[in-house]
DNA sequence: CTTCTTACA
DNA sequence: TGTAAGGA
């Protein structure tokens, strides 16, 4: 459990952030009104990055390169959320080895779905893989 | 010097 | 999204 700690503990400023991700403190302090990215606060109210949201700053890149919107963004990310939330709510006990084989499956399975829509793009898929 | 918020040629 | 302004 020590690892989900040091993945949501707050670490790297703005600076940091920027070149990590390749992208702009205009984009990044955006997609944290957007709730794609929750930094924590410190000091004088500068922005702590935890592992997390670099991870997920990568990710929105990933589909911004792709061409994807914010709503699709949103969709995606946001939906990935609530999924997540299920399956820790499901079990209130230790999480079994099933079932953190399924969630990796899931993330594997998202990102083919992501892959897919990159190359059907111009032929009207977005809207069945991203509605 | 770095980051923050607000506003807009 | 970029960028200037004004403060912390």
């Amino acid at each position: 459990m020590s690892s989900q700690i040091r993945r949501t503990m707050p670490l790297f400023p703005m600076g940091t952030v920027m070149k990590l991700t390749d992208l702009s403190a205009r984009q990044i302090r955006y997609y944290e009104q957007h709730h794609l990215i929750t930094p924590d606060r410190s000091d004088g109210n500068r922005r702590l990055y935890s592992l997390n949201d670099i991870d997920r700053l990568l990710e929105v890149k990933d589909l911004l390169d792709q061409g994807i919107n914010m709503a699709g963004i949103k969709k995606i990310l946001l939906k990935d959320d609530s999924q997540e939330l299920e399956l820790e709510t499901k079990d209130s006990g230790v999480k079994s080895k099933k079932e953190f084989t399924d969630e990796e499956l899931r993330k594997l399975l998202r990102k083919e779905l992501i892959n897919a829509g990159r190359f059907n793009r111009a032929s009207g898929m977005d809207r069945r893989f991203f509605h």
